[in-house]
DNA sequence: CATCTAATTCCGCTCTGCGAAACAAGATTC
DNA sequence: GAATCTTGTTTCGCAGAGCGGAATTAGATG
């Protein structure tokens, strides 16, 4: 096999690490895939020298792969700067997921509700490899600084969402999970690790998992996992605001036991019926 | 070459036909790819069969896919149905496609300031295919009815935006756009063809288009195109809303000239500073 | 004009990806 | 409970798709 196999180390979805040498697995989509992977948010513009130390493919590959997905309608080249961006072809399928995502429909009003009612956000997430992605959120009045909405990426490991979608996960997933972001966070991991557990504890007792500052410091939240019986995925939501508005108690007695009921709420309405 | 070639038939986002013999076509990754395509909003839920038949892939090559697309985190099985769905694999790379648009974070505003005004909804779209998306979208009061949002599909015939768009795009991309939809609409493309050519005069005297209730019979809009100087595709916006809200006249008269100026000043804005 | 750097094209080889057909696993019917 | 659907998986030999090192082109820079 080619020594390219950086991608290895990423994929994380599947509950445990492939055996890559698969007859079934299709190496070229593999390859076109962590082509548009490598576009992110904060780098959006990439030639294809870039997208080849990016992924470590050769770059008469990349040159045949940039072509073909600009062929599609993936990417699309900005001449003028010898670059590719992301096109709405990429788009697209992100929206049919989207659409598809019945506990959105169901959740938004409840979210909106509790928004209201506390004046914080609320926001609906998933995972995505070692990301926390929000595809429903709710502004509440005080959200002041939070530069966050749909689309919007958040740790794992240090968010009240991203814990608790970690206990709403099955036991090899999360394994998985710790591993690969203890790997990736080197010195910090201890501390971060201590934060996690007592937050795993936190959702098997009481329900909810808490963050106070350890991702932003001057944000307090609390997250609720919900793993729906059709079994189409792991879910967790949160309700969160500045510090000064959700101090820690506010946080245990109010704010976590009503986002619970909320969840709660939600479940039935989505197994209902 | 095989016979399993539904897909050229569909392409459309280069300005011409392809030679598809090409040899830097990469046919596996365009493959995999129609296999995510498949999965529409009001189709969410497909089995290897359902895919296969879709795609005129052989049922051998679609599990292969299938077991790609779900080990990277594309697709996830849904063990109870026996049928795949998204995954939020396919949601990073949209939403990654939208954070990288500067002309959203530039028309927001704008567009905020336009529906509080006139009460209507205005949206900010691009096409993909045969299709326009809404990549930004203000309700206004009188939203009433009207059941879009972010990520909405209209088609481009015969509404106000998929018109602008049309005027908006080079030549080449707009005959093989009106090539196909009239291939697909059939008979009641003469009808269509009507509108679409009206609509292009409309926007070289006046800068808007206009659709009245020629997609949704109770829904009147104007549109303006917007094709950014640094090459990054093609855009239009619309400003909308029931037929009693907005009657000809004042679509001519006072929406249309206002959503033009908007426009003006959204790409004074892009291209300054 | 020489020297960068990035993208594309060439081209021979190899191993990937192909797909018909066989196989397996449930459901349904009679 | 044998026979017949339907849907998904696996096998396996072959063809040629995709690969990637190296050469080439195209622009920018000094």
């Amino acid at each position: 096999m080619a020594t390219h196999d950086s991608w290895k180390a990423d994929i994380g979805t599947l509950s445990e690490a492939v055996a890559l040498d698969d007859r079934k697995f299709v190496v070229a989509l593999a390859r076109g895939l962590e082509v548009l992977r490598v576009f992110t948010p904060s780098e959006g513009l990439l030639g294809n020298q870039e997208i080849a130390t990016r992924t470590g493919l050769p770059k008469a590959t990349v040159t045949r792969l940039t072509y073909t997905l600009t062929t599609l309608g993936y990417l699309s080249h900005i001449d003028r700067l010898e670059k590719y961006q992301l096109a709405p072809g990429a788009l697209a399928i992100g929206y049919s997921t989207l659409a598809n995502m019945r506990i959105r429909q169901v959740a938004q009003p409840h979210m909106l509700a509790l928004a209201n009612y506390t004046g914080a956000s609320v926001a609906l997430g998933t995972r995505d490899r070692l990301n926390v992605i929000y595809i429903e959120f709710c502004r509440g009045k005080s959200a002041s600084l939070l530069r966050l909405g749909m689309g919007s990426r958040i740790p794992v490991a240090t968010t009240a969402m991203g814990r608790a979608l970690l206990a709403g996960s099955p036991e090899k997933d999360r394994q998985w999970l710790l591993r690969n972001i203890a790997r990736r966070e080197g010195k910090k991991w201890p501390k971060i690790r201590l934060g996690v557990e007592r937050a795993l504890k936190s959702v098997n007792n009481r329900g909810f998992s808490i963050s106070t500052g350890e991702w932003q410091s001057d944000i307090n939240a609390v997250g609720v996992p919900l793993v729906p019986s059709d079994g189409s995925g792991v879910f967790a939501f949160n309700c969160g605001a500045p510090t000064f508005h959700f101090d820690r108690a506010r946080l245990e007695n109010e704010i976590g036991p009503r986002l619970l009921n909320m969840v709660r709420n939600i479940e039935a309405e989505l197994s209902g019926r």
